[in-house]
RNA sequence: GGAGAGAUGGCCGAGUGGUCGAAGGCGCUCCCCUGCUAAGGGAGUAUAGGCGCAAAACGCUUAUCGAGGGUUCGAAUCCCUCUCUCUCCGCCA
């Protein structure tokens, strides 16, 4: 959320900003309601001063014996007044409040116009593209080679975009995700989080998938409760463990000696993935249930710039230590996410692509989520001030594995592991097809 | 799921219709006193808004005692609904 002040004393520096990002802010009707707001506003607030004030006189009289008739008579009709003003500037507040929520963050001034992911800023590259001597397979025919991938089996139980992985991929998917981890909290300082998977409204508003995106998320019921009845448990499932991490501090006035906070958590994360139909149809980078792990830092605002390049660089630690070739590239207004101030892409390479797909995301969204989330810390001055948020991934379990099969296979169709997960693999220095395992 | 108890400021804790945004204590900040860490005295110490001011300081004002409704001129206090916490029982991993 944007801060109403700016928006009220430079509207058009705000405007110009989200057009940037293809976002047209309608400034008539915030206009029109900031008007209507401001009058009423000050209307009800006189009546209730006046209510305050006589009831105070009230009660003197009373605790003096004197008659108060006189002075009931004179509030006889403040009392409904003072409902329908109350229900006006209700209503105004939750109109403006319903634009203010939809209303996208401002970019950071560092970074580039443009309208899509072709505008976006390649920064800088890492590692050697493999060259292979057969023909290349994707990660789906290389899984099923080996018969530990099954789309099949997962179909069957739940639809399409679900995956079931068996054996020695399913292990190699969880050591990735142990590697991570223990990376992030061993080397980069993390508090390791253990978090819940299905979180409220009022986290979902805090970190801004909702009320705007919806579509995107699933809604849980409990068991048993009427089959119409909408969202009838108020939980969904977390789209990332952003929600979860981030949320912490929602409602919170962190000590500002505790700052920066950084948490890291594995956490399954689903998507309806509404409206993206026919894209990534096949194999496992496009899913409705897929594993992350997730990096959150809860920072000062005057570090936050600084917090963003370390959080990049702690993700592209996990591709180095992997010996995956990747790249940078810094997002333009138009490809951003609607929380986000400026977001870097980490892409891998993907051979059987033959080109780099996004592996991770990391953005500093500044105060936009701590806005919504009144998460804030006493400054210097001892004044409450909202804290800056990012997150990104470290990394998307599921991509990595892609990564891992298609840039470690071998002609036969086996596929070396990376050095840096044996040890979590009990030694093991391949998938081969013999035995399945 | 059944029975009961509870939710007040950074913390503890008073407060069952009126000058209560809220006693008292602890903690914290500043000052004074005291020649050393102790003790004492004084002042201050919630949050979010609105309006005024170019703005800060400041001034005026509103809201907030788990949340939302209601009764009332007036609600922390009475009534209703919900949420959460605790205890006991049941069930479960």
């Amino acid at each position: 959320m944007l801060d109403i002040q700016l928006l009220r004393t430079d509207p058009n520096y705000v405007i110009a900003r989200l057009n940037s990002r293809n976002y047209s802010f309608p400034v008539d009707q915030f206009n029109h309601l900031e008007t209507e707001r401001k009058k009423i506003q000050t209307y009800t607030q006189e009546l209730q001063a006046k209510r305050n004030a006589v009831s105070k006189q009230i009660g003197l009289a009373k605790s003096k014996g004197t008659d108060t008739t006189a002075i009931l008579a004179e509030v006889a009709n403040l009392g409904d007044e003072l409902k329908q003003s109350v229900i006006q500037l209700e209503q105004i507040q939750s109109k403006l409040q319903k634009i203010l929520l939809e209303v996208p963050n401002l970019p950071h001034d560092s970074v580039p116009h443009g309208n899509g992911e072709s505008d976006n800023l390649e920064i800088r590259r890492w590692g050697v593209i493999p060259s292979f001597e057969f023909e290349i397979r994707d990660h789906v025919s290389i899984g099923e080679g080996l018969k530990l991938l099954d789309f099949e089996a997962a179909t069957k139980l739940s639809g399409s975009r679900f995956s079931m992985m068996k054996g020695n991929l399913a292990r190699l998917h969880r050591a990735l995700a142990q590697f991570m981890l223990d990376t992030h909290i061993q080397e980069h300082g993390y508090t390791e989080t253990y978090t819940p998977y299905l979180v409220n409204h009022d986290s979902l508003y805090g970190t801004g998938q909702l009320p705007k995106f919806e579509e995107d998320l699933f809604a849980v019921k409990s068991g048993g409760s009427a089959n119409d009845e909408e969202h009838a448990s108020g939980l969904y499932l977390i789209p990332t463990a952003e929600v979860s991490l981030t949320n912490i501090v929602r409602d919170e006035i962190v000590a500002a000696h505790a700052l920066p906070l950084k948490f890291v958590a594995h956490t399954p994360c689903f998507r309806s993935e509404a409206g993206s139909y026919g894209r990534d149809t096949r194999g496992l980078i496009r899913q409705h249930q897929f594993d992350k792990v997730e990096l959150v830092h809860i920072v000062h605002p005057e570090t936050s710039y600084a917090a963003l390049e370390a959080l990049v660089g702690h993700a592209e630690t996990i591709l180095q230590k992997l010996k995956l070739a990747y790249r940078v590239v810094t997002l333009c207004t138009g490809d951003m996410g609607f929380s986000a101030a400026k977001t870097y892409d980490i892409e891998v390479w993907l051979p059987a692509q033959n080109t780099y797909r996004e592996i991770s995301s990391c953005s500093n969204c500044e105060s936009f989520q701590a806005r919504r989330m009144q998460a804030r810390f006493r400054n210097e001055s001892g004044k409450t001030t909202l804290l800056h948020t990012l997150n990104g991934s470290g990394l998307a379990v599921g991509r990595t594995l892609v990564a891992i099969l298609e840039n470690y296979q071998n002609a036969d169709g086996s596929v070396i592991i990376p050095e840096i997960l044996r040890p979590y693999m009990n030694g093991l220095d391949q998938l081969c097809t013999a035995g399945g395992q």
